[in-house]
DNA sequence: GTAATGTTTTACCAATCGGTCAAATTATCG
DNA sequence: CGATAATTTGACCGATTGGTAAAACATTAC
């Protein structure tokens, strides 16, 4: 007798292992254009090379693979932000985290449409994660860069909303990646795009961000 | 005889717009939410308080509404892009588009993920729309703040990634509102999110703008 | 080997999808 | 009023949806 699900959970096959990374991969190539809503189980089943019914024997549900895709992806997705170190200078912390923004941007684009798509749609199925872990990063990094504004190493600004517009002009790139093509047109659409975006956003925010009144030098 | 679609090309009832304003506005509820593929007739007509059939009378298919729904929108989307001119104060300029972008994000967010979804989809119904007119009105647009960069009056920078990062900064608090709530909690997600908004971007944009190297003053 | 377990497929289901049709209803106009 | 055109509805269609059942097939353990 074939004890189906539950014993899954017990000891986890080489065949396992495998099909389920190739229905995550899948999922996330359909997942991340169509959300939730508008995937279907038979489009990731044939963008896994795997019938229906074989998906459904590794994921339950719809939701099981949106969700294992989406606790996956998630923490590698906060990792820049999670390397941002109170230490550090401010400028290069700064730099650095728009510019591995950028990298993720470039790198995984369908990650990033992932989020997108569920935070676009009134994040359903992650409202939890947003609330309680993600909130509680932003929070502690928020202060990092308060501290900074308060010992005078960068100008006086609203840590919040400095973060969200780093996430905004960042995530752009992936997001919106078929308008700028469109705009940008043939000229300026090759691989140059992500360097001239990672030379602009440097300068908006290092100029943007430099103390302008009171000076800290010694 | 009932002469169906056609005759209303002809002469528009009193019923015909009120319906059909009822329609799209419903289609607005539901496209904005859970884009093209994720929404349903029957759902729109639920919004609309009307029956399904009676929503294929007034259009045919579900693109079609979509189609009326982005023409509506796109025009009036761009207004403040056009809006921009090439005679007045580049700062000023600047700041006034950031301005009434970020007032179109709070006044208008429903448009703001009609198009944040069609795009993040691939833009399957609006790649023309995106080669055609927008890439026309922006290359111009550029062309001005190429000039300003030119006599000096703002920093040397790409003029498509600065806008790329306007569009990015202002829809974000849109298109990822429940995000932004949720990172800003009880505290600050209050109706001051805006002001708050609009103070650090204009911020931003004004110190990260502002010409550093040669001068222009006479 | 063979028996038990793990995997895959075929056939199928009820619900929902986009959309049609003809009949019923309502508005308009002379 | 009556006739004609415009609107609305209920019943329905074939295709697709998420998901199931059971048997066929493959793998592993002994």
């Amino acid at each position: 007798m074939t004890i189906p699900r539950a014993a899954k959970t017990l000891r986890r096959t080489r065949i396992q292992e495998e099909k389920e990374e190739r229905i995550l991969e899948a999922a996330l190539d359909v997942f991340s254009v169509s959300g939730f809503r508008g995937s279907t189980i038979d489009q990731i089943a044939e963008a896994a090379g795997m019938s229906k019914p074989n998906l459904l024997y590794y994921f339950r549900t719809k939701e099981a693979m949106h969700r294992a895709l989406i606790d996956r992806v998630l923490f590698t997705w906060l990792e820049p932000l999670r390397a941002f170190d109170a230490e550090g200078n401010p400028e290069a912390e700064i730099r650095s985290y728009i510019r591995r923004k950028l990298e993720m941007a470039r790198d995984f684009p369908r990650e990033s449409r992932l989020f997108a798509n569920e935070i676009l749609q009134g994040a359903p199925h992650i409202e939890d994660e947003l609330k309680g872990p993600l909130k509680e990063l932003v929070d502690e990094k928020a202060e990092v860069i308060r501290a900074w504004v308060r010992a005078g190493k960068i100008a006086k600004c609203d840590p919040y909303h400095l973060i969200f517009s780093i996430w905004a002009t960042t995530q752009h790139y992936a997001d919106f990646d078929v308008q700028v093509r469109a705009v940008l047109g043939q000229n300026h659409a090759g691989e140059g795009r992500f360097e001239d975006a990672a030379r602009f956003l440097e300068q908006l925010f290092m100029n943007g961000l430099r103390p302008r009144q009171a000076s800290s030098a010694p």
